[in-house]
This record gives structure tokens, C-alpha cells and sequence, in this order.
DNA sequence: CCTACTGTACTAGATCAAATAGAACAATAG
DNA sequence: CTATTGTTCTATTTGATCTAGTACAGTAGG
């Protein structure tokens, strides 16, 4: 688990543990029934409280993303959101406004914005269960 | 000037007034030269404190939507970033990293997500001065 | 059974960001 | 000159974040 905290960041400690591990779970570098490392260990690793890593690991928890179990560890589900379709179509939209919003703020054309995204979906592994419409 | 703020939402009052304000100019609904209210009026019409729309305006006016003159009032630019190309090309990156990462995870496909992106985008007005590449 | 590991729960405290309140100053428009 | 605009300042409250330390609870393995 390489785990980088960036003390500068707005972003709290928590979350940034939290995102990282999405983001190697949405890479593929993490799969179904991946051990994550333990409470204190990573909260060593990162030089950390292990309450800021336990904070993470309810965030996934809840998410859907990774299953908590005592004595034995938190391990990868390989499953997503568990939110029902309409309430996740709504963070979707809600997600893409926030971001085409910045986007455009930050000076690029559709084009540009449209090239990033797909570049972005380029680095995820996209093989899961399938969803019923 | 229509904003709604949301008192439950984890995101500060002066970041929604600020994003708010961004949503309008993406859309089209602010342009170049518009005068925003008065801190002190919207102050009130939010019912929020005159320093929490000034942090808003102070927001806007470091990332060059806005331009503000004492004495006379906060004006659209309509403007972007300001920022070189490689720190807006780094800033486009990873904010397309984090939107593919979370919409991963809400479980939607590449070609749910490239879908949204182009919903999103109809959204946006996109008429603005060239830039060089 | 025992031990060492896992996660969990709790209290207490330090620090910081966000927001409010109120006062005062500075520039502009009319 | 006056009203309106933005600006600056200090003080205070509230809540989130993080740390620290302790103790408890479930699991795996010898």
C-alpha cells in the first residue's frame, strides 16, 4: 500500500487515505478480497492517528467499498455504490456539473474536456458485475 | 442573482455562493461586464454575514471570474484561469482523476460517464476568447 | 486455552476553518 | 457632500479534524 498524505492539502487526512484507495481499486490494483492493511499498521506507514485511519475505513465502508471484519481485517468487496438507481444518477449528474463547471473555468473547450475524461476512463479497469438498467 | 444555499451541505457557505456564481457564468446566465449584487445585498438576501460573501468575491476574484472595484462594485470579467498552461493542464488532470474515480464507484460504465460528460456539457456556453495551445 | 493479532469504542484535548458580529476606513458615483 | 460600494480589523462561537491514550471485542493460529 503506498499511501502519500500531503500535509498541505485542504482535503483532510481521512479523505485523502479514503480517495487513494478508491483510486486503486478503480486502477484494477486492488480487487475483490484485497487485504488492506491493518488499522495501526497503515496508520504507522503514514505516520498517522489510527482513529484518522479508522475514519477512512468507516468512509469505505459505508461507500460499499471495502467490508470491515474484527480480528481478521478490512478487505476489498469488489462491489460499488449500493445507493438505488435514481439516487445515483443524481450524484452522477451532480458530479459532472461540478466538474464541467471547473473545467470550463479553468479555460477549456469542450474538446479538451471531452479528450481528459477519456484519457481519465483510460486508467481505470472497467470489468464488474452487471448493473440491471 | 438567484443562489440557494444549503445549511446541511459539508461544503462552506462561501464555496457555494462562489460555485453558484461560477455555475451562472459557465451557463451563460452572467457574461462579461455583469454586475453582481452588493456584498451587503446579498449578505442579506442569503442571510448569511457581509465577510462570508466577501470571502466568495476573494475566491472569484483569485481565480479571475470577477473583477472587484471598491466604490463601485464586483464585475464579471469574463475571463479564465490566468494560470500557465502546464498548471492548468495538471489542475484539468486531476480533476478528471477524481470524477472517474468517484463515477467508478457509483458504478456507472465508461460510456454512462462519457454520456454525462456530453449532458454536462450541452449545459455549457461555450463561446470564449481563443487561447494559444 | 492462550496469545497475538485484528477492529471498535470511548474520553479528553489541541488546533484550525468557517461563520457571525460589529466597528471603522477607503474609493467611487451621483 | 452623501450614499453606496468594497475593505479591513478584532473578537467570538461553533464544529471538524486530528492526536493521545486506554480499554474492550472478535478472530486466527499454535
Amino acid at each position: 500500500m503506498l499511501i502519500r498524505i500531503d500535509p498541505q492539502s485542504p482535503d483532510p487526512i481521512f479523505e485523502q487515505i479514503a480517495f487513494q484507495i478508491k483510486g486503486a481499486v478503480a486502477r484494477g490494483d486492488l480487487s475483490d478480497g484485497d487485504k488492506l492493511p491493518s488499522v495501526r499498521e497503515l496508520a504507522k506507514d503514514v505516520s498517522v492517528n489510527p482513529n484518522t485511519v479508522i475514519r477512512s475505513y468507516e468512509v469505505l465502508e459505508r461507500e460499499g467499498v471495502i467490508l470491515r471484519r474484527q480480528g481478521s481485517g478490512c478487505f476489498i468487496t469488489g462491489k460499488t455504490s449500493m445507493l438505488n438507481d435514481d439516487e445515483r444518477k443524481r450524484q452522477l449528474s451532480l458530479l459532472m456539473r461540478r466538474t464541467v463547471t471547473e473545467a470550463y473555468h479553468l479555460g477549456f473547450s469542450s474538446e479538451d474536456i471531452r479528450k481528459s475524461l477519456d484519457v481519465g476512463l483510460r486508467g481505470v479497469h472497467f470489468r464488474k458485475e452487471k448493473r440491471k438498467k
